[in-house]
DNA sequence: CTATGTTATGAGACTTTGTCTCAATTGAAA
DNA sequence: TTTCAATTGAGACAAAGTCTCATAACATAG
């Protein structure tokens, strides 16, 4: 069996290093600012690359997991709102383990923001800031 | 016709107050906290209600519009990615109209979620803060 | 270098979230 | 009460992502 060039994947923990997940990283090396799964998948095959969506589905998180990509903006599952009486606009704490959310409201946060958006000339309509990270509970266990 | 009770439906500029989002609206007050528009259909449906899937989806909007309630965390349609290499973390204006993003970076605003955090015992693993609005040149158009 | 066990892969079915169409119904205003 | 545009239900459709399972490819021990 022929040993194919591997030099430049780099050794994620616990993973093996394959053909099909160093043509993926190349094509991401080769894309040009932030991509989506369908983006890297359309690029892979027009550069006629057998690779499957599968894979450049199941290999996204582990790039990810090794460091090698960030998650700029992650889809959640299905768009949240709440009732208006409840909001006194507030940015959320989520924890990555349990999953609860902490409200809370700094209006230095929010002047901040108004500061960077004049910077840029941009005119803010809304945002959301949302820290991960782990709760105080689940820090403890 | 029998006049049905739509007092508790607020007027929505543009909008036929109807026994549908009347519905809708009931199940939303009746409704703890955040909640996202399967949650929504389900409630109604097992409180026996007929309103359909696809009258859920349109209504959520209208309310949103009418100031009823507020979008907490929308879905975008595909979760976004980028090199580590390009990082240097930052955060994201996100033009609404022509969907262009400008990076920034503010050390101010990184040490202030760190403080928010403290006071939260919470130990901050990452953060997405998005502003939505426009920029200079659709604000100019 | 080869055998062996484990991990990764492709194909495509499936799921979830959301959108769209169109005929039938309903609200509102005359 | 009539009239007509706005709204609705049903279900097709779409997009993003997950899962299964038979097959293929790594890694490493021999």
């Amino acid at each position: 069996m022929k040993r194919k060039n591997l030099q430049e994947m780099p050794a994620i923990e616990g993973r093996r290093r394959t053909l099909v997940r160093q043509e993926i990283l190349t094509a991401i090396n080769a894309m040009e600012g932030h991509f989506d799964p369908q983006m890297l998948y359309d690029r892979l095959k027009s550069e006629g690359s057998k690779v499957s969506r599968a894979s450049v589905y199941r290999t996204i998180p582990i790039l990810v997991e090794g460091g090698i990509i960030n998650e700029v903006e992650k889809t959640e599952k299905h768009a949240h709102y709440e009732k208006v009486t409840e909001n006194k606009h507030h940015d959320h704490l989520i924890c990555l383990r349990c999953g609860g959310t902490i409200e809370f409201y700094s209006p230095t946060l929010e002047m901040l923001q108004d500061e960077i958006c004049q910077k840029e000339c941009f005119r803010r309509v809304r945002h959301s800031l949302e820290i991960l990270g782990l709760c105080r509970e689940c820090t403890e266990k």
